[in-house]
DNA sequence: GTGGCAATGTAAGGTTATAACATACCTATC
DNA sequence: GATAGGTATGTTATAACCTTACATTGCCAC
């Protein structure tokens, strides 16, 4: 591969197909509602979504919801900080957060134990603004 | 039902099988570990396992892996924090930590934006201590 | 004993993810 | 431009995980 003039953006043509379907939803999407979201595009296996996606997540562009069994694209890219997702148990919506202490806290509790921390999973559910006031 | 003796111990007969299989694992089991597991006692159905596991994380005696879709014992009963569980990619065992400024690390992170948190989910991989060590 | 309720049994089917293998395309080098 | 090697893609089949729907059993209360 070649690949160098600004590289990270540089987009397979499915990638890019994936990348956008994510983009333009406004909740994070399960690989099955991909395939059909891209069907129309061509896509006719499931393999050729899963293989995009964990191109996208290796990229940095796109983060897996352990809990959801979904994927959503990336608020900001080239983040630092390990993510926190708060994901609304009512309306499906789903924000990322970042916390440098909670970063820190993380490792912290871990390392511990002699444990080496490499890659975190930070999901809370709960009920966002819009749905939590109106609750009885 | 009755049940008031003590009631939190009073497991069924499918609830302590899955509980009993649980404890004697040295890692976290998928359903269809367990089923395998189960089936000299009885089990012959998915559906068996997954009552057990949900009554079970209801009980708090068990925990679910999300990064996993595994299940585990809770290391001790009645804790009030989010459990932290550290997961070695390596050997596959799996430790449950607390710690109780990351548990207030997340409220706070989530409130600023006006999210009420239900429950939270956090799961660090990497390598435990006896298999980090011994790397290259 | 019969009505209600929780636990259990059984079958079928849906969703999510991966393995294995074949093909096309791009690039570098000769 | 031929050819070799690597990346991306296509295709089929299957594994792994979870749920719905409905039937049955066993227990307790009345």
């Amino acid at each position: 591969m070649k690949m160098d003039r600004s590289a990270k953006h540089s987009l397979t043509k499915n990638q890019s197909l994936v990348m956008h379907a994510l983009a333009e939803a406004d909740q994070p999407l399960g690989a099955y509602e991909l395939l059909n979201r891209l069907q129309p595009s061509g896509f006719k296996a499931p393999l050729q979504v899963y293989r995009a996606l964990d191109q996208l997540v290796e990229k940095g562009l796109v983060h897996r919801l352990e809990s959801l069994n979904a994927w959503t694209a990336c608020c900001e890219n080239q983040h630092s900080y390990t993510p926190v997702f708060a994901i609304c148990d009512d309306c499906g919506n789903v924000t990322e957060h970042f916390d440098e202490q909670l970063s820190g806290n993380i490792e912290k509790v871990t390392k511990r134990s002699g444990f080496t921390p490499d890659r975190s999973i930070i999901e809370i559910h709960g009920q966002c603004d819009d749905c939590g006031t109106e609750t009885p």
